[in-house]
DNA sequence: TTAATAGTGTCTGTCAGACACTATGTG
DNA sequence: CACATAGTGTCTGACAGACACTATTAA
């Protein structure tokens, strides 16, 4: 590699236009935390690998850019999930960027991060897996195109290949400080719900109870529910509840908490 | 390029232990916001650039990723700043990576942006330049090393190239947003400041007044400053102020705003 | 003493947290 | 009518915003 003055962007040379070469390139890589909740548990979807490095371990979905394909990393991080995962239009942001020598051990790498939300009824099941089978041998790996899926309460999850661990418990913080404050927990939704079942993801998700009150008076505030005109009468002993489902026209702007250091409103 | 079946992981082939070629790969770089105050405005630095394209327009310092000398993309960041804009360490944090086909015209590219703070006595004036000067001819451009660097008040920056004012845009809202529940802006102070300048500081980023006791009780909840035993006795007819420091042991802590959806806490 | 800003005391309206109460379905 | 959860009324303590007041220096 030649060795030269460290700008990098010298001018005295007339390089390609590409200017490639100069430094080796980094890998580029799109991974989604991936995350839905299943049996009152917040779980992230884990696909078993096809290919060195870590064969037959299971990690978060994620993949190349393909230049050719993807118009940015959002679309990149969402053709991931559609044709690794399986799903197909989650609430999907990007997450926070992972960039360094020593990540993965094919050299200078970069995993522009995701995270992304989805009702567990919305989720095909056809590579999807439960129960812990052992791990299937090379020749069962590569008998199918489609990475097996499965999904793991995230609290269970105590290790993963790469830094992978790090990327998922950086999203669950951020998932668990935008419910602090906005309507994010709507996404894990199912078409129709009551305000008690929102209430219990909301619990679920910051790991404590929530005074009731409270709760109803915010999430009309946020204005992101409408009532719809059919009653729920699930369990029978019981009043049934008001069903909601998440209003149209919803903006998708996140109240930023900006109550802190007021600015005078004269 | 060849066309396959689209996961970009396939387990068939044996590949090089890089898996390069098999999409081109997008180019990797680094930009950074610098911001400082100066002249009771908030100015972000701007580096002539010294080759195509864009060559001799000014914009975000920025520059390629050295997988040879950077550990990660912080470090590159800061290499950037040192070398390209003599900055020694600042408050420095990634912002968000902006990644697509079209940013960039040699190709797709990923800008891994970061937005950096720092007092302006701090900056060295080394390549700094001041005032409206025409733009260099080519032979004036190459003729040295560092490119030119100039403090542009953020309101009268228009237009940038690439899609750098999206990204000064996103770095100004995210330090607001910050200056509402953080103590961010004291990395735009000097060694020694006055709560009342802190205050302007504040001000000016938030674009309005600030009530001085809401605002002081604030601070000290915070915990971040220290008096020190000098007085300030600058403008002659007035009390003097107090003179503070940013405390030594200073978590790095920001606390995030929690306060919205209330766990019961029991 | 005046000018001018530093720094403090304190009132008050708002609102989150808490909790009790009423409503409404099934068996 | 009893049960169990849905849904509402309302009290209260904390606290942010507001604002007035005192403190301290130089001229």
């Amino acid at each position: 590699m030649t060795k030269q003055k460290s700008t990098g962007e010298l001018p005295a040379q007339s390089a390609s236009i590409l200017m490639l070469g100069r430094h080796p390139h980094p890998i580029v890589t799109v991974d989604v935390v991936l995350l839905t909740l299943k049996d009152q548990q917040l779980c992230a979807a884990l696909l078993q690998r096809l290919q060195e490095p870590a064969r037959g371990e299971w990690t978060l979905p994620g993949g190349w850019v393909h230049t050719d394909k993807d118009e940015d990393a959002l679309a990149a991080a969402s053709r991931i999930l559609k044709t690794k995962a399986g799903v197909e239009s989650p609430y999907l942001e990007q997450l926070q960027t992972f960039a360094s020598r020593h990540r993965d051990r094919r050299g200078w790498s970069v995993s522009i991060a995701h995270y992304a939300l989805i009702a567990h009824d919305q989720v095909a099941t056809l590579n999807s897996h439960e129960g812990s089978a052992p791990s299937r041998s090379s020749a069962e790996l590569i008998a199918n195109d489609l990475p097996r899926l499965k999904w793991v309460p995230i609290e269970e999850i105590r290790t993963l290949p790469f830094d992978h661990l790090t990327i998922l418990r950086t999203a669950v913080d951020r998932v668990q400080s935008k419910t602090r404050y906005s309507s994010l927990p709507v996404n894990l939704m199912p078409k129709t719900f009551t305000l008690s079942e929102l209430q219990r993801v909301y619990e679920l998700i910051l790991g404590g109870p929530i005074d009731k009150r409270g709760f109803r008076r915010r999430i009309d505030e946020l204005d992101i529910v409408e009532p719809i005109k059919g009653q729920l009468a699930i369990s029978g002993v019981q009043r049934p509840a008001q069903l909601y489902r998440v209003k149209r026209k919803r903006t998708q702007q996140l109240a930023t908490a900006d109550s802190n250091i007021g600015i005078k409103t004269e």
